[in-house]
DNA sequence: GTCTATAATACGATAGAC
DNA sequence: GTCTATCGTATTATAGAC
């Protein structure tokens, strides 16, 4: 593949994204898509077999990166309060750049397109996969180990993620303040209170 | 307004909500709807000034309808386990009616159509009020007392219910069975760890 | 690879007959 | 209120010049 085409793939994937994030997955056309990255609207079907296809890789491109982009802080992860800390983070950055958007619009299209599901489905478990490989990390340490596996705990995650985007966005954000006070307390519960949670659940 | 005229405007309705459930918001059209509904495709704009608006109306509609029907159920809980339990109900029904599904396309319009976001947020409204009439009825006796208030726990339980209904969608079904079992500790915890949890909040 | 041109279809919205 | 007919525009997708 010639640098001019790559280039060309490149803007028309980076058109996608921004259409998705400003118009929704019902404001996404060849002709806005390609009007949106100064590209001719032929060259989608020319790299991409159809619109649905682009989208999908535009979605699975920008997750992506954003997930590699967090690694490092999830690494640094040593509790759940500190995950909850960081979740914040990544929430409010993703709010700017938009990144959950593009993924909520691309799962939302994708309930009712199968051509989209594969590729939405596909970026969904790049974020839960990563997050789950730091819950199975600090899950040990929990009293949640007694109620959660990780990737069950991860799936939860990301489903949050997903519809505090797609809730707050109409004015009702419920914030994730009172979460990290719960996690705080978790994190420090003791051993008193970890063996009446352990014979709770026996019950 | 005429008979025939209340029955025009209730096909058109059910149409629309029928075709946000099977084609998602990008396969919603004055045709589609009219096609769905047996109905002239002039009519859409004869009774509701647009697309938009007929949308927006729909959506409303049916959440009244599925809030109203779910209220005695949740007036008989006593608890939260109970109430993870009747949310797991509705969650099952709803996914079966596909009235999580529709309002969950009207959200996912409503983040870049402003037309649609007053009509998709007074609906989600409609749900988190019903829930925080429940949550705050139970919080009292409970340890999370200490750490939410009724409202933004049922701002949190509505993200949640729509967060699981995408990416449920694609493949990756949490479920709620673990929350359940925490929510019966939850309810369970004696005072002994009611003590615990309160001094690692006072941290 | 990229462009123009175009075919075939679908869209929102309105005018006017009934 | 409901219908037909229609305008102007936007859509996907392809054919063919460059």
């Amino acid at each position: 593949m010639s640098d001019r085409a790559a280039a060309t793939r490149g803007k028309l994937i980076d058109a996608t994204i921004a259409t998705l994030r400003e118009h929704g997955i019902a404001g996404v056309s060849a002709r806005t898509i390609a009007a949106a990255g100064g590209v001719n609207q032929a060259l989608v079907f020319y790299h991409f077999s159809s619109v649905d296809t682009l989208v999908g890789e535009a979605c699975l491109a920008t997750t992506r990166r954003r997930v590699e982009s967090f690694g490092p802080r999830l690494d640094a992860v040593g509790g759940f309060a500190e995950l909850v800390e960081v979740a914040g983070e990544i929430s409010a950055e993703e709010r700017d750049t938009g990144n959950v958007r593009v993924l909520a619009q691309a799962l939302a299209g994708a309930q009712t397109n199968p051509a989209l599901a594969e590729a939405a489905g596909a970026a969904l478990r790049l974020w839960t996969d990563r997050v789950e490989v730091t819950v199975r990390r600090i899950l040990p340490g929990s009293v949640l180990a007694d109620l959660f596996d990780a990737r069950e705990l991860a799936e939860l995650v990301s489903a949050a993620f997903v519809g505090i985007e797609l809730t707050g966005a109409t004015g009702t954000a419920p914030g994730l303040t009172r979460i990290a006070e719960l996690a705080a307390v978790l994190d420090g519960l003791g051993p008193v209170a970890r063996r009446a949670v352990r014979s709770a659940l026996r019950r």
